[in-house]
DNA sequence: TACGATGTGTTACTTGCGGTAACAGGAGTC
DNA sequence: GACTCCTGTTACCGCAAGTAACACATCGTA
């Protein structure tokens, strides 16, 4: 088994791992979370064994299914995040870029967010164990860039990682909504979770009667 | 079938159905949410179908249980959050109430939001279905409360419902990230959540080289 | 007192999933 | 030709959800 081999091998087993990767996304994408690996791997032509020798066990492919959807979105957030404009600018397009993701690909984010939707008997994807991991990974990355950029005094950084994780869960929360419902114009919400960041909270006034919230 | 014979039935009915729901809870919270079935029936010292007969099927018994929990900790944000108190002490109240919530019972919050941290086989309770809810009632309680106290002018409506669901996905982010790292107290959190609804992102200078965030 | 109705409980089963042996070629290597 | 991997299969195990069918008690009624 010389080099040139197993590097042969290496290759084939990577294009097989894509392959493998593509199928169940499409089924994952057709029959929603709760797809069987035994669908899975009828989608890919094979059958379940061999996706167990690849990932493992279903944990495995789900999070090798999550991490390629992670990348991505991440990347793009982090190109509008590092775009150079002014702070208000970058967190609206922030936003957006975020919202505009999950407008495109809903069914991708309702994997990767809400996998226990099942239509059936409820074995979906574990999805608690990983949607968390989408979540901490945006609000650790959004803490850095925060902490990198603004200035904040004592304690920043742990100010910085408090509201990185807190933008991101008002972002998911907001988006998660207004997904379901769609209330508004993806550009309306964009403003609004700015205004709301800006402290248009703390700065409006109160209705007649009472103290105001 | 005369009617007193009716309520009594009716009445046995109820208490069992407690007494289930009871157990139910010990097993989840002892558990983990991938408690069996078969394990609740026998904490409760009976079989399965008399479980199915009380709940239909599992997303029925798992809907009763979170209804108890989330009716318990949706009334103390109420209460929080209706207090005669200026703005920003209702927010930190607020904040705080549920951050002590989660603190004082993990378990439940658990439960509740990451239901599907199966350590075995990934057969959780669904809930997916069911943590979605429980946002999405905090976010419209805030919402309305926002509507009612605070002055928006026009799109009132619909401003306050993106903050309402931003806001409450702020603090569950934010809360979660807290609760498994404990990087702060409470108090520190509730400081900094507050600051960053007041507006302190957008006021804060940018650190030296560049635009800034 | 015998009798059917009703609610509570059981055992035993089916179905469907995740996961795992154990076996069957095929392609390079000594 | 035997040896070793790799890919693929069939056939199975274990376990959990959910269901059918049966058994016992209780109670109003003829």
């Amino acid at each position: 088994m010389d080099t040139t081999q197993r590097t042969d091998q290496q290759r084939s087993a990577e294009r097989r791992r894509r392959e493998l990767l593509e199928a169940a996304d499409r089924v994952v994408l057709r029959d929603g979370p709760q797809a069987s690996m035994n669908a899975i791997a009828a989608e890919a032509g094979i059958t379940k064994p061999i996706l167990y020798r690849h990932f493992g066990d279903k944990g495995g492919l789900y999070a090798a299914l999550a991490k390629r959807h992670t990348d991505a979105l991440l990347s793009s957030l982090r190109a509008a995040l590092d775009a150079p404009a002014a702070r208000r600018e970058r967190v609206e397009s922030t936003l957006d870029t975020y919202l505009a993701a999950i407008e495109a690909r809903p069914q991708v984010y309702r994997f990767l967010m809400h996998p226990a939707e099942s239509t059936g008997t409820d074995q979906g994807f574990d999805v608690g164990k990983h949607s968390a991991p989408l979540l901490r990974r945006m609000g650790e990355d959004l803490a850095q860039v925060i902490e990198e950029r603004v200035d904040l005094g004592p304690g920043s950084q742990q100010l910085a990682r408090v509201w990185g994780h807190g933008i991101v869960g008002m972002m998911h929360a907001a988006g998660d909504w207004w997904l379901g419902e769609r209330p508004c114009s993806r550009a309306e919400l964009v403003r609004s979770l700015a205004d709301l960041l800006w402290g248009r909270l703390a700065a409006a006034g109160d209705k007649v009667g009472g103290p105001g919230f």
